[in-house]
DNA sequence: TAGATTGTTAATCGATTAACAATC
DNA sequence: TAGATTGTTAATCGATTAACAATC
């Protein structure tokens, strides 16, 4: 049924799509043309063609995209349509910052549970959701229909609970630990290394403080 | 000075090697062939000399690469071997996780001021650094020699914040507000992006279950 | 119908992989 | 010296851009 595998490349662009219709959408704007959407996202129009022609198409000769259908389309594409069960484990700094994100909820992830090692925090609640053990953790799972686990927990602990999230049916995991996971691939791993991030930012940074430096002399 | 621009996809690179490097360092290993830490990293070992030869000939023929040599000058590369200080704008619950992270200061990134505008939070510590109002924001960049601003704030006011910031002479913005930043080319931006991340592992898992589907078909 | 703009094929560009001579 | 492994050139692969026929 899929012609081809859609590259990494596209995926990443789809979510910034996503949220540049959005914006039109909240803008009342009715329809775009490609040449239009373009010079807002700063990409080619024959990018966005390609990458939205992956899916099918969804606009019309003459007239361009309608805001409001391509945003519906590819929040399917993007499986927003329908809701999904998530839990966070670790319940340090990030974890609570997280679960305090509603955001999440208004499209779709759910967050069901809050899980910690620590009996410190053993039924604190953050946004009225408990704290639990890791020992409920799968039996948590299975019972909620949790899709997706959260992890922002120390590298030290994050193989050792990965391991775990795949024994109890887990389907991904939304990677904050520094560290890679080694999973089976029919598990879902979305790394998210903040240190990386911020490494990047470094490189570029030095890059053109030197550049800076040579246009001067 | 510079032959060729390097791309965006090796210095996206460059962090994970010097991760995998760290860790090999800890573990007392003193060299490492690009065969050895292509099976380590499930890359190309034809990747990893191409993508270091960005930046000189780090190995030797017939030994490999001597880890600690190589970590020190990825790092150097990366803008490590100096500090860098940075502010946080938005003492919410990601500003105040992201002001916890005390990783950041072992890489050589110095947390200097931690910003907001609701004066409920003025002069709260976070790590034992006081809250101050957005008005001290521009003299405080320059008194502190602050080159990196952490954006943790609304995207209604990230627009506006940017611009301030620039004034203020800010060299680097990392912004996790969910908008797209227009600034001069001479700051550098690095976005991240939680929500569209989070999109992204939702697209892979709706794949894999199609997937396994027609599979079971 | 004429004009606009898509969907799609072809051309180009860049990044990854393969191969191997250089050299430790 | 022989073996190992880099640094680097060449080949391949994939992604982006350009062009244009199809069509609203």
């Amino acid at each position: 049924m899929r012609e081809r595998e859609i590259s990494q490349a596209v995926i990443t662009r789809l979510p910034r799509y996503y949220r540049y219709l959005g914006e039109l959408l909240e803008d009342d704007i009715e329809r775009i043309s490609s040449n239009e959407l373009s010079k807002r996202m700063q990409v080619t129009a024959s990018q966005i063609r390609q990458d939205l022609n992956n899916f099918g198409g969804f606009g019309q000769q003459g007239y361009g995209y309608n805001v409001k259908y391509l945003y519906t389309e590819i929040g399917k594409i993007l499986g927003l349509d329908v809701n999904h069960n998530y839990i966070i484990i670790g319940a340090g700094n990030l974890g609570q910052a997280l679960a305090n994100y509603t955001t999440f909820e208004r499209r779709g992830f759910i967050l069901r549970g809050i899980f910690d090692n620590n009996p410190v925090m053993e039924d604190v609640t953050i946004r009225g959701i408990p704290v639990r053990m890791m020992d409920e953790l799968k039996d948590f799972i299975a019972k909620n229909n949790v899709e997706i686990a959260v992890l922002t927990i120390p590298k030290e602990h994050a193989t050792d609970v990965a391991s775990h999230l795949v024994e109890a049916g887990i389907k991904a995991i939304w990677n904050f630990a520094h560290t890679d996971l080694a999973v089976p691939e029919s598990v879902m791993v979305e790394n998210v290394h903040l240190s990386e991030s911020l490494m990047k930012l470094s490189y570029r940074l030095k890059q053109n403080g030197e550049h800076a430096y040579q246009k001067d002399n």
